[in-house]
DNA sequence: GATGAATGAGGTTTCATTCAT
DNA sequence: TATGAATGAAACCTCATTCAT
């Protein structure tokens, strides 16, 4: 039943649902979604089985977007600095350009509806991430913390420099390199 | 007279509020919440006028909660780093001691149904805390960045410390004063 | 449990009462009539037994005081036409100046809430009223019609004063002469 | 295509909720309108946005059939009397077949649930017969009276014409008649 | 395959009434 | 006696989901 009839339906289906959830929340109904992607109150269904798997499928999509745009030329010769940056950069890219898709994965991140399947899955995608964020734990302040903070670190730090964007939208490129300075400075 | 009103009920209805939120979200019925206070259904809207309301009533006495301990013993004389380390142990104690609240808080926070007058009225007590972060951003990495940046930093490193901690429930002490030196290098 | 504690605050309910329905309808809440009364939610049902009693008990009073100025200097020696006049021009009188009366007398007369055994009580009542009306049905156009029609065309031509009354509320006493000319055409 | 909105299902609806507003009031639930139309509490609200969505149209239609009724087979050519006799003729026979249409009309008149913008659309209906009634408020007894009140008084008498049928219910062409007679003595 | 009408459970809120104070 | 807090049934309405077309 559910799956892939035309894949441009399906992508408006979840393009509709950020633009949805964004404005009044995980509460969206199905009508509006599916009505803000040109389709049918029902028409949904066919799409994906409920509600529930189109935010579990979502959740995936928001996710390996933002993965894939950081293996993409991904440095893997580089120094640590510069691995890293990368992330940094090409995540707060991505990020600050799709602030909507930004805050549906926030939401659906602390909300009830994402299966710990699809939550598994989607930490496994992350190794990439993952094998320099261990490089970077054992640095600087973050070797006197467990594994993992330095990764929770950049993820934090990234927040608060988006949270500056969203009020300097002009600067974005300075403020970006300048937050990185910031962070780097707790693995020195 | 009647029975007064109570505020052992008002209190009961705010935590039966924070479990329901924190266990299915903002979606939380109001019956669930009333029935979780111990009281029936109609009872819930005499001590708020609708759901609204009393999220909204919630925020603020989250929020005022926080700021609270942050004031109670407050080191008005002590240096910046003495400062600043009390602002940060006291919430992360705060925090730490009450996951749902903060989870709550953070949705709330994320949500549309805080009324920009909340939002107002919460923004001014911060005050205190927001005079010296004004200290901390002339300062180290922060003096490339714009005002506000510190504020945010800080709000993001005890994020990813209370990920940690809640992992790691056992050393929290030890952890909370870790994550404090990474975050005051970018202060040096 | 009913019955007159104070007659002013019995009064003022039926006031209160009279207020509120003129305005919301039948479906007025009684804590909104209490309120109007200046009392607490729960007292009205000290002075009726149940939202219908105090309905029911306000169609008779309603009733009652019509009739009651009718009554008073009815010039019982006088001719039928200066009889008629009489009611005529009392009735109208009061109703112009209680509107509000007036439009509740009709809502309840036409509800389901009014008692067979109220509606009949207030029938025996119109006696005084209903002789004159049937010495008219013998007369002018209204003999070749069934008992009870002069009655209810009177009621009927006093709704149609009343309803050009409320829009020349400068010229009521001429207007009402003038109704009562056209009425009588019928009788002649 | 999915199933089309029946407009039996619409007109079920509408009559539905003409039965429970005469039987118990304008507080009808909407669950009972739904459950007498056959149909499922919330199928009501796919063909009326809201309950008062659904009275103000009742209104429309009720009147609208009323004034329909008259303009068919309306004798343009005739002399002043019989034009009046027609609408006086036709309405009454609508009526009296319709006695919970009539009494579902006067209420929703009477009520607060009718939009200033439905009243306004249903009074410019009126026109064909206010044409005929601005002849008449120039004639007999109405001369003296504000314009408006020839046509308050044939409704008026024609509301007392339908008291006594309701009573009297055999005779109503008759009744009809007679009453005509009575009503045209103030035109002459 | 797509549509949207239909469904009924469940959500928020109101309200007449009771009863502790 | 008066109060108004408490109650829970019932009101209006929304929504995920099904299924006839």
């Amino acid at each position: 039943m559910a799956r892939v009839r035309s894949p441009e339906k399906r992508q408006a289906l979840l393009q509709s649902a950020v633009r949805g959830i964004a404005e009044v929340g995980l509460g969206v109904s199905t009508a509006r979604i599916a009505k803000g992607a040109g389709l049918a109150e029902g028409t949904m269904f066919r799409y994906f089985a409920s509600k529930n798997d189109l935010l579990n499928e979502l959740y995936i999509d928001l996710k390996t977007a933002a993965y894939r745009l950081i293996d993409m030329g991904f440095p893997h010769q580089a120094g640590l600095r510069e691995r890293v940056r990368h992330v940094w950069t090409e995540y707060l890219n991505w990020a600050m350009a799709n602030p909507q898709e930004r805050k549906v994965s926030v939401l659906l991140n602390l909300s009830t509806v994402i299966s710990a399947v699809t939550r598994k899955k989607m930490n496994s995608e992350r190794g990439a991430v993952e094998k320099i964020m261990a490089e970077l734990n054992v640095r600087g302040a973050f070797k006197n913390l467990p594994p993992g903070f330095a990764s929770s670190s950049m993820t934090a730090m990234q927040e608060a420099a988006m949270d500056m964007a969203a009020k300097n939208p002009r600067q974005q490129a300075k403020l970006i390199e300048a937050a990185f300075q910031a962070f780097w400075r707790m693995a020195e």
